[in-house]
DNA sequence: CGTTTAACTTACGTTCACGTCAAGCAATGT
DNA sequence: ACATTGCTTGACGTGAACGTAAGTTAAACG
């Protein structure tokens, strides 16, 4: 029962579905920052969010890049004030993104949800068609 | 003034701001079908529309071949009944990913504003001690 | 009729995000 | 003591989505 709150590579695998690969080619790109016992790597609460929004940011098909941005904005702790002011901007700039997206989002769903509709009138009279032979 | 409501592969390019490469690429994997004038490609409005599907799947993070299969839920014309209905639940599938897609996207939103009101606080105090020196 | 100009094909190159060995260290069990 | 297990570091491989360069063809212009 180790140190609780730290997770080896293998617990970060099971718990959050990725392969020991990737958790070392994002701690590489920089997106993680594991603390080393020896030379193993050890997971703390820190990382665990970051990997979260790592993993958010994925599948709103942000690159790797742009997530690493981004973290930065979730961890303010203690930057200096111009490059607070510029994380800063960074951030409203990605929010409107972020919003613009969500716009797109519903469009893309409403208009999914329309030809559903379509298809499953299709759907009928071809049942039907076929039911009456 | 060639046929209106066919577009050049050129004129294409400027209207969604995509590569030639791009476009014939896309045609390959066959998400586009241009007719053919002699060697030329002329796109019709059934090609644009498909285009803006494939650029927007493109920024909700879906892969080409993820937005092939979609492509052809807007194009229900003329399929066989097995093949539609194979077609119609995927697309309830997909729908159900953008619905989720949404909510975690309203979460990061979130968060994010959640973010930027505690920069702003920051900013305002370390704005307030260089003002008070 | 020669020459720009635009589009074409073919093919190899590139970036991103990892996958997949290969070889080595380190603790753990028998 | 030795083998197994788990993690480590390279290093090369891979699929997706194009970029890019080379050489070809076809239409248009002077």
């Amino acid at each position: 029962m180790s140190d609780e709150n730290l997770m080896t590579i293998r617990q970060m695998c099971d718990a959050y579905e990725v392969t020991p690969r990737t958790l070392r080619f994002y701690e590489a790109k920089e997106l993680l920052f594991p603390i080393r016992q020896g030379t193993k790597r050890l997971y703390a609460r820190r990382d665990r969010a970051r990997l979260k929004l790592i993993l958010r940011g994925k599948r709103f098909g942000f690159s790797l890049e742009e997530i690493r941005q981004l973290l930065d904005l979730y961890d303010l702790g203690d930057q200096q004030a111009t490059q607070l002011a510029k994380t800063y901007e960074l951030a409203t700039q990605r929010l409107a993104d972020m919003v613009n997206q969500r716009e797109e989002l519903d469009e893309a769903i409403e208009e999914l949800k329309q030809q559903l509709e379509w298809g499953e009138k299709r759907l009928a009279e071809l049942y039907a068609s076929s039911a009456a032979e």
